[in-house]
DNA sequence: GATGAATGAGTGTTCATTCAT
DNA sequence: TATGAATGAACACTCATTCAT
């Protein structure tokens, strides 16, 4: 809270004034992520054919992951981001969106499954020690060739 | 420190007296994960052909991921496992023995980050939000699968 | 800090929002201390003739050290107070100060030494155990008796 | 404890088994300590005239002063000892004898407390932070100087 | 006579949070 | 809106002491 209030120039209780807690400061970051995530999903929705409307989307969150990935790997070392995604209904709706991007009219829990592998593999892959020296543009060149490889498991 | 002494039925002291800091027990666990992964590769090495030989490899660290995923993931949180991964020479020698198993001869710079991906993307995978909700054999046969994906592209 | 919490009548935290480390109240106290006896070497040094100068500084150095006598003794004690007169200019200049008051034009090493040996002799004295059960009025009168058989090798 | 068990060569357990506690080996010091402040009062009280015995007697107190100071430093700093000061019959004693060499006659509460300053003044600029830098030769120059300022008065 | 393991009470320090102003 | 001061509960760590072996 004292890192948040200076990067601001306030002081703590100032920030307090707006969120009520540490947590909705947390919640309010990973709907801002989320919002960017649904941009990149809407983006995708947008192309065709289906091969291309995956790439789009496959592109984006490589994009997304790789701009974040300090952001990224802090917010998901944080215990209440897992009952966040759990609950929030936004999150589960986007999801759903990324599964018929990448799977067609494959739904259900198969392509759910699928959907969250690719994405925890690529997110995960980001936020990992081994990883960590890697400078923003070979990682990203590696993400992309790693989701490549998943893809076509999806159709 | 007070979790640690807890769940062993001893007080904070008495941990204080088996190791001289927090740090040395991540350590420890580290490096007893450490011998674990090299169990793993030391069987795989003995396989043959090449082939059967990267399965065995893939399978066991998968199967090392799933076993442990809360360890796991609790240490790859932990900061210092980071230089623990960085100056520690035995940990760089597994990993290039791992290279040598899935990469055969193509050693060198492009094969380490091969590696590290593949590594990366699995114990990445193991600790997202996302596959939280997973149970243990369902994430072994989907992660068993997304490395099945990975394997090609590093003959 | 507990016990300087408890005499406050507040939290150990509470003392912390006020002083980043313990180490800088000692110091906030040690150069408390300072400004004390800069006062008493100021009054001194507006003083004449010499004699009575001299007579000026070691009565005020003599109910410095008696009124202060615990927190003086507890101050002392400290091993950073060590380094805080080896490294503080202002200290350093008071005490060439004093050296100037007690010896007149004799300065440099020989004088500093002396003028050492004085303040050490009187704030030693003060803080030993032999005469903790003194009263303060007791304590003042031999510490004065005994700053004054000093003071005739200082002319 | 450690470091005591350490400078021996055995565990915390091994001192235990010959001490009850920290403060009977901090006594022992003490002790000894005193059995070498009577061994210079005896040599003191063989000498004659007067005069020749105060000389032997200050010359004996600085040189195990100086001899000792970061020993003396140390338990002094101990608030044990000041108690062990105030119940120890043998150390009143020596003190007493101390009187009677530095005052002849002048017994009684004022040769008491003279022989306390005097002790005082040799034993606290010892350990002052000030003569911290000096080495023992210097120091020991200073402190006699200093003594023999203190002398006439006893008489 | 000595040891290793353990303990209770402490240390200085941090952190999310509250509240009167 | 914003602040300074305060707090309770936690943190990693230390220390004098005990005890079964």
């Amino acid at each position: 809270m004292q890192m948040i209030a200076d990067a601001i120039g306030v002081t703590k209780a100032a920030v307090y004034h707006q969120f009520n807690a540490k947590d909705e400061i947390i919640l309010a970051a990973a709907e801002a992520e989320l919002a960017g995530l649904e941009a990149v999903v809407g983006a995708a929705e947008a192309e065709s054919p289906p091969k291309r409307a995956r790439e789009t989307l496959v592109t984006g969150m490589v994009n997304l992951a790789v701009d974040h990935r300090r952001t990224v790997s802090t917010i998901l070392n944080d215990p209440i981001i897992v009952s966040f995604y759990a609950e929030h209904e936004s999150f589960r709706h986007v999801m759903d969106r990324m599964s018929r991007v990448l799977m067609g009219d494959h739904t259900g829990y198969q392509a759910r499954v699928s959907t969250a592998m690719l994405t925890a593999a690529i997110s995960g892959a980001v936020m990992h020690p081994l990883v960590a020296g890697l400078d923003d543009e070979t990682l990203r060149i590696h993400l992309q060739e790693l989701a490549g490889r998943l893809l076509p498991a999806m159709k």
